[in-house]
DNA sequence: GATGAATGAGGGTTCATTCAT
DNA sequence: GATGAATGAACCCTCATTCAT
């Protein structure tokens, strides 16, 4: 529990950011959080922006970290798509305040940071093509555009950071096991 | 072409918020998109939040105005969801900069203001769990929880104003047929 | 009560200055008050400064067009020191809000302009001093410094302007008359 | 002599605010007066308006403090008039500028702030009143309006503020042991 | 006479960052 | 490591005034 001021601080950042936004958060924001004076931060972030960095540097990586793993799994797609999915769900669940940072805020980075960011999640959506794709081509998966069906996927399961309650009356597994079942077979009733 | 000020400034105000974020643009971009003298702008907006408030609370109910009408069609809940895919599609595709700064800043308003976003879009979303629920009630969909499907489908078509391009491959139409396929028949060959 | 529109204009403009101030008064709220577009205020005053100037130089005329009159009536100087303070009272009284932007706001007046009312004000001084003096030399008051003397005298009668109340229980007249007594017999019994 | 900062800004805000009235002096001003950067105020101030408050608040303050003390010593109403009035005398003089800015810029504040001097203010005139209140039913002073004569005095010493001069040619005692005279005694030779 | 768009300077305030202590 | 004073640029917004219509 005795985590370094670090991450003392990018926990505060990722809560503060989450809730007011990126600009909208003050570096005296922060400090308070962290019960240190303003200029005691700069012991240990470089700059704001840099900690914007960090943390969704930190946060696309924990993404891509086991997928790539699932995705080399000796199995089926569509035992690996679900594998997928639930992946991402528990994730987002997880950590909705730091997927939100991620999802909304890193576009704020200056293009070069930015663009570090942007080169990480195309290589996560990559994963998810390599899935439909192999999925299409052993016929398990309708054929289709895999990059268009992996978008639709993706979509759906990052908008849950904007309405997911770890409160509701669904625990994340449940929800993650109705939308692959939506995902997989559809909303219509099978002919 | 011959748009009136305010609305020019309103898609100045658009277009600079999509690309640099809203606090991140100044009024003085604004006044310098549209040719004015920043303290001139204040002849047509009464401030910059007031202005965010204008342009997200017309985008939500450019998505919500048709959507009721679609709703209400006596035709299958199949048929309807089709057409509020890609009557949504249509909207995210025909103004990714207005669809983005809705859906990425309009957060940033103070709470008073962003609560009367945060209900349209409620609306918003109660249509699309109609359609759900009417079409699990007549057997056409699966049975299933018709919020979280609503939320799965709206959630894919949202993300699209992340990655759609109007120069690309496929047209906006294409992809949401493609989209309507995926939601309602799902990527797994039927059985 | 047909005011031209000139005296509609400064009539309103003393009203908000008394109110909030010179400089907290905008050209708008003027405008606002008579119903006239900012611009077209132009067309009646020259400029916001000028204005005040006009304002408080009827002021401060008003105050000394009957004072010199009464200064050299062929009475007693305690009669025409009475005179004089129900004079000045009366003034005042019937008009609150212009006196109180007179003694409060004229300094904000650039230099030379603040000049003409300072000079005004002490040729306004200057008829009071003549009545002490003349009261001095003739044995009705006593002897004293008749500056300091008018001074005292016109800064109660001054400060009027901060708590008179129309509509009060005493009567302009009954205040202006216990003041003459206060000031020529004083407060304490004679032995 | 050594101040402490806020001390040093506060009184190069009276000295300003004196000169040229609250609004027409900038914060810009003020940083100039002492020497740091606008910006840096900020540091000492949490905004110009209070810094106003501030100032009005210690300066009627002031003149209450010892105030009380005099009403209540065990002496004659005569002598504790005469010995309130040297006390006002003696703070007006002593802080011109300070009390310049309380008489005549108080009102600048916003409503809840103004609200506050105004209370201070009565409480002020309220140990004036029963003093004369006393004086009135001892005998010692003329029958008579107590609160009416309290602001005839005050009136009187409050207007000093608009033409003492240190370096004239009476002193401040002076001209405080004068008006003790002319407010006691009246002006009029006594029968 | 009246309008209202436009100006351009200046208003108070916030802020990320630096640095001597 | 921690402080807090100081910076200096940028922020949103207001304003008195002008002028073409």
């Amino acid at each position: 529990m005795a985590l370094n001021k670090y991450d003392e601080i990018a926990r505060a950042a990722i809560h503060l950011f989450n809730r007011k936004g990126y600009h909208a958060t003050s570096v005296q924001d922060i400090a308070d959080e962290v019960k240190l004076q303003k200029g005691s931060l700069y012991h240990y972030i470089t700059s704001k922006e840099e900690l914007l960095l960090q943390i969704v540097s930190r946060s696309i990586n924990g993404f891509s970290h086991e997928l790539e793993g699932i995705v080399n799994l000796p199995e089926s797609a569509t035992e690996r798509l679900k594998k997928a999915i639930h992946h991402h769900f528990g994730i987002v669940a997880g950590d909705v305040e730091m997927t939100t940072v991620l999802l909304r805020d890193a576009f704020l980075l200056s293009q070069d940071q930015h663009k570090i960011i942007v080169v990480a999640m195309d290589r996560y959506l990559d994963h998810w093509v390599r899935i439909l794709q192999e999925g299409m081509k052993s016929g398990e998966f309708r054929e289709g555009d895999p990059r268009l069906a992996a978008l639709s996927i993706l979509g759906a399961c990052n908008w849950v950071y904007r309405w997911y309650n770890p409160n509701g009356a669904k625990s994340a597994k449940e929800i993650a096991d109705y939308f692959c079942e939506l995902h997989l077979r559809g909303i219509v009733v099978g002919e």
